[in-house]
DNA sequence: ACTTACATTTCGCAC
DNA sequence: GTGCGAAGTGTAAGT
C-alpha cells in the first residue's frame, strides 16, 4: 500500500492501520529529527527515508552511509500524530530512557509493507566456525594440543578454548575471526594473568592467540608478555594465504 | 517516483535511470540474498526491503532488528539485470573483495527518491565532550590535576589525557562515555605499563579511568593493577546521580 | 535487567 | 591504504 504526496491526515490514518496490521512502514519526506537518551542530537530539515518496523525499531536514513543517521532499537513504541501542520512520529523506550522525534513538514511518500518470509541467515566464517575447526583438529593450534573446555571461566572472563600442551602445561587460546590489534592481545593477557593468579605460586600458563594475522603493535604486546600467535583463517580453518595475511 | 507491481523490465529501466540521477532506490519484493566476502551467507525466499544508496551502500531489511540482515558498505558498485525471470541486484566492492546478490522473484514496489538536505548531525554527550569538560576544569578528575597533552602517544597506543598530579607524578587518564567493563580496564593498564616501560627503572605512573560507572569485574581488574576510577557523566561533566550509576 | 564479548561491526582520523 | 579506538554501537548468551 503506497500513497504519493498524501495529506498529513491520510498518513496518520494509514500509519495507525499499518501499526495495527503489523506492517513495516516507510516514509519519505522533508523532516527534522531530534534524539535524546544515552546522548542527544538534532538534525536539520532535509529529505530522508524513515523506516518503522513492527518490532519497534525505527531507522532514519540519508543518502549516505550504511548506518542510519538516527534510530531507535527494537522494543521501542512508536506514536504518530498531526500537530502544528506537521506529521510527527515519536518513538520511545525505557532502560535506557530514550526518545526519537521525527517531524515531517511534508511526506512525499508513504508505504505500508507486509514483510513475511524467512529472516534466519545462514552465515559462515564466524569465530564459532573457527572454534569448531580447532576442536575437530587441535593440531591446527600446535602438535599435541589437547582442548579441555570452551568458554572456560576465569576471574577476568571466559577463555575461548582452554587446554593443555603436550607437556601438560595449561594453555589459554583466544580466537579472532579477523586480523587482530592491541585489544585482542590485551584480552588474552588478562585471561592468562587470571589463570596464573588462580593456579598460584608461579604456575606456568601459556597464551595463544589464533587469528588470520596480527598488527605489528599487537605482535609486540604479545611478545612482551610471552604470548604466542598462530595464523588460521576462520572459513577454511587453515593457515591463510600469504596475500591474505 | 514509485512503481507498484512493476515488471522486471520496468524496474530495470527505472533502476538504471535512478542510478544515473543519483537517487536513492527502495525495492520491496520477494527475494533471496547471497553474500560472500569477509564471511559468507545465504538467505532464503521472503519479502524484504532493499535500499540502494547513491554512495554505494546497500541494505536488506526484514521486519525485525535495527541491523540489516544483509548489506554492503558505501563504496560498493551496484549492477542491475534481468535474468532467468528474476530482477537481480549485484553489489560488489574490493578491499576486501565482497559481493552481495539479491534476486527478486517479484518486485512489489519500486521507488526512486531524491534525497537532499542536511545530513550532519549535531550530537552531544560523546567522549570528546567529556574530555572538554575535564580540560575546562581539571579538578573534576582530582584536586591539583594538570593536563599536559591529549592523545599522547605510547608504544601501546594514545592516552586520552596525559598529565601530572599535584606531586608531579605522571597520570594517564582514559575516558569512556558509558559504563565500562573489563576491556577498558585492560586498555588503561596497557597504556600505564607502556609509560612505565618508557620512563624506566620503576618510575611511578598513575592510571585513572573516568566514566559514569564501572562493572564489578572491571573494578576488580583496576584494583589488581593499582588503577583508579573517577565517576563522571559525559553530558553534564559532573558526577552522575546515584540512580544513574 | 545486567554483564560479557562478538560483529561481514561501521566510522573517523592519523600515519 | 593500514592501524587504532569510539560508537546513542547492535546482538546474543549467560546469569
Amino acid at each position: 500500500m503506497t500513497l504519493s504526496r498524501p495529506t498529513h491526515r491520510e498518513v496518520l490514518w494509514q500509519t495507525e492501520d499499518a501499526f495495527e496490521r503489523g506492517d513495516m512502514i516507510t516514509l519519505f519526506g522533508r523532516c527534522t529529527v531530534e534524539y535524546d537518551g544515552r546522548a542527544a542530537s538534532t538534525l536539520g530539515l532535509g529529505n530522508r527515508l524513515v523506516i518503522l518496523k513492527p518490532d519497534g525499531a525505527a531507522l532514519v536514513h540519508t543518502d549516505e552511509k550504511r548506518t542510519p543517521v538516527n534510530w531507535q532499537p527494537p522494543g521501542s513504541e512508536h506514536h504518530a500524530a498531526v500537530r502544528d501542520g506537521q506529521f510527527r512520529i515519536r518513538s520511545e523506550r525505557t532502560t535506557p530512557a530514550e526518545t526519537l522525534d521525527v517531524r515531517f513538514e511534508a511526506v512525499h511518500q508513504f508505504s505500508a509493507l507486509s514483510v513475511t518470509g524467512g529472516r534466519d541467515l545462514d552465515l559462515q566464517g564466524s569465530e564459532e566456525d573457527l572454534r569448531q575447526h580447532i576442536l575437530d583438529d587441535p593440531e591446527l593450534v600446535e602438535s599435541g594440543f589437547l582442548p579441555l573446555a570452551t568458554e572456560r571461566e576465569t576471574s577476568a572472563g571466559p577463555i575461548d578454548i582452554y587446554g593443555e600442551d603436550d607437556e601438560g602445561v595449561a594453555v589459554a587460546v583466544e580466537l579472532k575471526r579477523r586480523r587482530v590489534g592491541p585489544s585482542a592481545a590485551g584480552q588474552l593477557q588478562r585471561y592468562v594473568a587470571a589463570l596464573r593468579e588462580e593456579f598460584g605460586d608461579g604456575a606456568t600458563v601459556r597464551g595463544i592467540l589464533v587469528a588470520p594475522s596480527v598488527t605489528d603493535r599487537a605482535a609486540a604486546l604479545l611478545d612482551q608478555h610471552g604470548l604466542e600467535f598462530v595464523a588460521l583463517d576462520p572459513t577454511t580453518g587453515r593457515p591463510p594465504e600469504k596475500s591474505e595475511e
